[in-house]
DNA sequence: TATGAATGAGAATTCATTCAT
DNA sequence: AATGAATGAATTCTCATTCAT
C-alpha cells in the first residue's frame, strides 16, 4: 500500500541493489557505479533520493524484508494449524531460496557492525506497526497458538520465539550450506524440524496447564 | 602445537587484528595501516608473510576459532554429563562474552560474501583433522552421548549436529541483542536450553532404540 | 533608469545573489540551486536569461555596485567641500557596513582570477557613460574640487584618484579588519583621513598653481 | 632557517602552487591533480603530507609571503634613509613584478571568504614572532624612523601604518592595472609616492613634537 | 514561459600494494 | 629481513546544465 508511493527511481535504486545481493555481490563492496548502471539511471540521480549510498543499500534491504514478510504473512494466515504454518515458511524458503537467501541475508547484515548495519538496524528499530518483519511473523504464530493456554509471561514468550527461530536458521543452515553434503532429503528434514517445533510447544503447553 | 612455527611478526598482525574485531572495528573497513600500526611492525613487513590484506583478516580469524575452540575442548572433556557440557559451552558464551562475540563474528564473516569470507571458508574447508572448531566440538560432544545408542547414520548426525547448533546460536544471538530488551536471566535462558537440548537427545534415544 | 527593464525574474536573481553575498557567502562557492531557491524560482528558469552562472553572480555584482553608487554620488553633490564629500563616503561605509561590504568585495572579486572576476572586468569595462562606479565618483569629487586649479593633466588625474582611492580602501581596511584589534575610534580614524586627504590635495593645488 | 626542515615533497607542492598562482590560475579552481602533476608527484603524496587542499594552498601561500617579505626586510636594512627604503619596496615591487603580484594576490586572498582564506588568516593570526610579513616590515620602518620622535601611542603608529601602506597600495594598483592606461613613468609614480611618505612622516614628527 | 528531474563530468580523498634503502 | 614513502586506481559525492513537459 505504501509502496504505490515510491518514485519509479527509488524502485529501479532498490531492484537494483536486491538482485545484485542476490546474484551474490559483497554488499560491502557494492559501488554507486554499479548500482545505478544497473538501475539504468544516472549516478547523480541516486543522490537526489538518497544522502548517501548506504541509505540506499539500507533501504532497499528494508524494503526487500517488508515486502517478503508481508506476502509470507499472508499465505501463512490460510495455513490451519502449526504444523501447517511451520510447513509453509519452510517450503518457502526452499522453493524461493533466492529469496530466503536475500531476507536470511538481510539479517546477517544486521549482526554486522558496518555502516549500512547500523543504518538498518535503526531502520529496523524505527518501523511501524503494521510493517512485518520474521520476528513479528513467528510472534503471530505462536500467539495464535497459544490462545487457548493459560497466560503467557513475557519470558515464555521470548523462549518460544527464540525456540522456533532457532528451528528456522537451523533449516536456513540446511539449505544454504549442509544440503550438499549431506544425503538428506529436505522434505524429511522439513517433517523433522515441523514435528519438533510441535512437540517442543505441546510439551510446553503441558507445562503450562499442569501449573 | 602447529602456533610454535608462528613468526613473531605473523603473531603480531594476528592479535592486532582479533583486538580491533574485538573492539569492534567493521571488519570491512579494516586497514593495513591499522593493523600494521596496531601490531607495532611496519606495514611493508606485512607483506612479507601476507600475499594481501584478506589473508591476513582470515589468517587472524582462523587462528583465533582454532585457539578458542582447542581451550573450549579441552575443558568440556572434564564435564560428566551433557547437561554439563553444553551449560559449560554456554556459561563460556556468557562469561567471555566478548572472546563469544569474536568466535560468533567469525561464524558471521563465513556467512557472507567478502573476500575474507571466501578465504577463511577455504581455510576452514581444508583444515587439518586436528584442528577443531564449533562443528566437531559439537559433534564430540554427540558422539559420546550417542555412543551406547544404536549406531547413528550420517543423517542422524548431521540433525542432530544441526539442532545444536541452532540452539547455541540462539543463546549467543539472546546474549549479543535481546538480552538488553528481555527480563529473562541469563541463567533461566541457559537451564532452559539445557534442558531442551536433553530432551530432544533423549527423545531420538528413545526413537532410535524403539524402532 | 536601464533598471526598469529588467526582467522581475533576473531581478529576484540579482538581489538573492547580492543577499547571499552580504550574509557572508564564498562567492566560489556559490551555487545556482542557492541562488535560486533563494531567487523563489526554478533552476531552470535562470537559465532563461542568463548563459551560464558567472553571468548571474557578475551581473547582480555589476548591478549592485551600479545601485549603491548612484545613490552614493547623488548624495554626494549635496555635500559642499572636499572635506564634507570624503567625509560623507567614509560614513557611508561605516553605516552601511553590508553594503560597504558588498561593495568591496565586489572590488575585491574584481582583483581576483576567476571566471566571475573576468566577466565582472569586462562588464565594467564596457560600462556605459552614465554609469556611475567609485572611480567615477572620485572623479567628479576630484575635477570640482581643481576646477579653479590649472588645468590638469592625465597623469595628475590618474595620481590624484590613486590617491584618494587608496585612502578609501585604508579605512575599507580598517572598517573590516583593523578595527576589532585596534583602540582606535571610528570618527578620529575618518578625521585623520579627511584632513590627510585635503592636505594633499592643497599641496598639490599650490605645487600646480606655483609651477 | 626553518625552511631547511621542509620535505622535499612539501617544498615541490609550494613551489608547484606558487608557479600556478604567478602564472594565473584561479586559486579558487586549483586542483589537486593539477598542483601535484606540477610538482611531478603522485596525488596520494600530496596527502601525505597535508591533510587537505586548503592546507596545501594555504600553506604554499603563507610560505611564499615568509619567504618574499624575509629576503625584502633583510635588504631593506641595508637602505639608509626613509626615502631609500619605501624607494627600494617599491623598486622591488615593480622589479619583481611576478612576485608583488603574488604577495599582493596572497593579501587579496585573505580578504576572502573561501576555506584558503579562512586557513590562512588562521596561519597568520599565529605566525612565530620572527616571522615576517608586510605590516612588520612596514612597522620596523616606522618604528626606526620615528626614533628621535616624542613617543608614538598606538592610535599614532596605527594611523602611521595604514598611510604607508595605503601609499604601497596606490603603487601596487598602478604596476597591476592603471600602468597601461596612464603615460606616467614608474619611476615618476615612485618618486611621487616617496616624497609624499616622507613629507607626512615629517608634518606628523613635527606635530607631535609641537604638542 | 517556467520548471525541476535527470545527468555525468569532474573533484577530493583513501588505501592496498610496491620497492628502494 | 624490515621499512615506510610513494603511488594511482578506485570511490563517493557535487553541481552546472539540459530538456521534456
Amino acid at each position: 500500500m505504501d509502496s504505490i508511493e515510491l518514485s519509479p527511481k527509488v524502485t529501479a535504486i532498490y531492484q537494483a541493489i536486491v538482485r545484485l545481493f542476490m546474484e551474490g555481490a559483497d554488499l560491502n563492496n557494492l559501488t554507486v557505479a554499479e548500482i545505478t548502471a544497473r538501475a539504468g539511471i544516472g549516478k547523480g540521480t541516486a543522490y537526489e533520493y538518497f544522502s548517501n549510498k548506504e541509505e540506499m543499500i539500507a533501504g532497499a534491504l528494508f524494503y526487500e524484508m517488508k515486502r517478503v514478510c508481508q506476502n509470507l504473512c499472508e499465505q501463512i494466515k490460510q495455513q490451519k494449524d502449526l504444523h501447517g504454518k511451520i510447513n509453509f515458511i519452510l517450503m518457502n524458503m526452499e522453493e524461493h531460496i533466492a529469496n530466503t537467501n536475500c531476507v536470511f541475508r538481510s539479517f546477517h547484515v544486521m549482526m554486522g557492525n558496518s555502516a549500512v548495519s547500523s543504518r538498518l538496524k535503526e531502520m529496523v528499530s524505527k518501523k511501524q506497526e503494521d510493517e512485518i518483519l520474521i520476528p513479528d511473523i513467528i510472534r503471530i504464530i505462536i500467539e495464535e497458538e497459544m490462545e487457548n493456554a493459560k497466560e503467557l509471561t513475557e519470558e515464555d514468550k521470548a523462549y518460544l520465539m527464540m525456540m522456533v527461530f532457532s528451528k528456522i536458521i537451523c533449516f536456513a543452515l540446511y539449505q544454504i550450506s549442509a544440503k550438499k553434503e549431506l544425503n538428506l532429503e529436505s522434505s524429511t528434514m522439513r517433517e523433522l524440524i515441523c514435528r519438533n517445533i510441535n512437540s517442543e510447544i505441546e510439551h510446553f503447553k503441558i507445562d503450562k496447564t499442569e501449573v
